[in-house]
DNA sequence: AATGAATGAGGATTCATTCAT
DNA sequence: TATGAATGAATCCTCATTCAT
């Protein structure tokens, strides 16, 4: 009868979620290794304290309503400190962001593998690692919506995913004609939208009622279908 | 051969769009009308006028660069006036897109007859109609997107339009077999997000890639092998 | 034995005269009158509040020294009030200075005066006013000096006095044989500057060692030999 | 027919000159030389730099545009060095005036050769001499004007060149009467204060209308006359 | 002696909002 | 009802200055 139906937790991001920080001093700190002198390491420190810091505000606060002030209390430095590190919110909020992607840029390359596969039960296991990803990444979504739709730049700087994406499967469309590729692309490129708004509205917003089996069950039966798969 | 391969123009929305105006000032006329006396009638008339001015300001400056000074100086009224008819932005914006949202609903039932009929043609009918809707409301869309990621109650008020969608197409649901149902519902749900974001990134932010005859095309195939059509 | 030698007082104009506010508000409060209605009145009132009080500011602080927050405290207004009336230090400033320049105007038409007389006796007279002048307007004179050297924009704003000058003299110097009147208009220049810088060094800057009587004895002197008077 | 009429030009002084360079370096060089040990010539060295840049920063930005910052980025050395060679910017400044007093004096003391031989020839050529010095000191007078503006320290320890000027002059001072030797000591004082504000407002602000010539003639005459030569 | 990093303090603006008129 | 004027609260940003290295 299969695994209990659990509903979906919206993940209580609603602006006072602090869950995650643990994690993220892992993110930041692992760039920071390795640098060499002393000096080095404790401006690597600071600046990964801002990273973590904003990354807490962006979560609890959005994009607008994040301001250095906030970043700089929650990090425990002075306001003038974080000028040395950026000029700008938009900076650090690129850098919080780009420690999500490079994960992000993993997991769709893993789409590849699953398309390869063609089967559905690889494709249902993408998408359920995708749900991970998704729950991970929860709580700074808002605020990355947000800012892309505030902003042209990180529209044009976080949309082109999708693009890159297309590249990302190039592998799996070198096993389609050469005719249907053109539409294969975007037929993928389609799918990818939705599920990533899917789980944005599943598990960001919550407004979703159904449980989460049903969510992953219809998802990949849509998916398979929509690529002929099985 | 096909009709010619149109690209999608991205829609000029990029914060300085003034082309719906008209159009606007129609939306917010039709509301004030036939009230009454002649002093409800002359406040009607200055509410409207800050609808419509609202609008101009969140097409161009999206919601959190709208400032209410921003509204009131579109509006040729006193910054003071504004606060006699709304207590904040977000009360104006609600109204705002209110105005778009009737429409809204009146495209969202039109698909409940096209799953009705539950042909390829009436599909790709209503997706073309959904381009259109999209067109006439790309330039409002950043803004709601924005305020829905920057404000939760925005988010609570304007994701359950995917619930209330489920409604609308009750009717074409209890063509369905009732154990198939709650999962039907689902799979709307799923293409219609998909659709409604794909038009965001076609139109909005100008980030597809391939004309607009292929985005139909690919958008009707995966939307009717999702659903058995044909 | 003549009067008694009164040593220049260098007017304590040294950051912290506040002597001449009294009549600073007459000044201002002069502009203010006849406006009209009562809220012109009362905007016209907050504005030369404003004006008197970044005048004792300008005095105390210098130009630079001078912040808007000095001035609004001053004036016992709120910080954003000032932006209400002016966009920057710069404009109140000008307003400042323009109080100033009315009664400037009027003691140099005199300078005209007194060289159509001729007669040392006249000289004398116009350099004593010009000392009550100087005296008069000390306090703020730093200030000035201290924008026209920083601003270029002052520079330009509030040199051409010099330039006005000539203009003002124009009866004077027609007076003059046609081919001296070039000459005679610098030479006139020149001692205008010389008597403006050295009231300046002598009354604000209190570095004259001399009396006050010597002074004019021989500024008197040098001017009429300057100008073969007598 | 005299020489040609050349139009003063008002000197590029207008922030952004920095023709002078060359000779600042020499400048400041000069005064390094010959200390000692080496570690004391590196320090020197040092010294010299932040001199040289805080002339250029001085005369580009004014002096209340400059800030430390500014200085040790043109002297290409760390912020914080700066205050292991002087406490604050007054300081610099007030060395970086040093250097050109040096040479002012120099002009100075000429003006007692020319006034005791007690031509008009001598007058004429010294005011040519001054010309040349103003020229070459254009560039920073606006700073030095804001500093005694600004800052009543400045005031105080430049104006003095006026006093000690009046030494300067002793030597022509006793070919005086006794009685008149007061008076005397006034006008020259008088004079030198015209002329050097003449040659400020010709050369660096470039408020002056007519051609050097004149300017040259005139205040040569005005000179002579106000002294009695000839 | 020189540097990089960090800090504290202060100043300019802008905005939403409230009065008296 | 509509307005002009005023306000309080934030926010951004820059600068002079110090400290550990």
């Amino acid at each position: 009868m299969g695994p209990p139906v659990r509903t979906l937790q919206p993940l209580p991001v609603e602006r006072g979620n602090i869950l995650l920080s643990e994690r993220r001093t892992a993110y930041s700190a692992r760039v920071t290794t390795g640098t060499g002198s002393l000096r080095e390491a404790q401006k690597a420190l600071t600046r990964s304290r801002i990273i973590d810091a904003a990354r807490v505000v962006f979560e609890q606060q959005g994009y607008a309503g994040a301001s250095i002030g906030l970043i700089t209390t929650e990090a425990a430095i002075n306001r003038a400190t974080f000028y040395l590190h950026f000029p700008d919110k938009a900076a650090v909020f690129r850098e919080v962001v780009a420690l999500d992607r490079m994960h992000t840029d993993e997991y769709w390359r893993e789409l590849n593998t699953a398309l390869m596969a063609g089967t559905r039960e690889a494709m249902s296991r993408w998408i359920l690692r995708l749900t991970h990803w998704a729950r991970d990444n929860a709580s700074l979504m808002p605020s990355k919506h947000e800012a892309m739709a505030s902003d042209p730049e990180f529209a044009k700087e976080f949309q082109p995913r999708y693009d890159r994406l297309s590249e990302e499967i190039a592998q799996f469309l070198l096993t389609v004609p050469a005719d249907d590729r053109p539409d294969m692309k975007v037929r993928v490129q389609m799918l990818v939208v939705m599920l990533d708004q899917m789980f944005f509205h599943a598990l960001v917003q919550g407004v979703w009622t159904g449980g989460e089996d049903q969510l992953l069950r219809v998802a990949t039966d849509v998916c398979c279908k929509a690529l002929d798969i099985e």
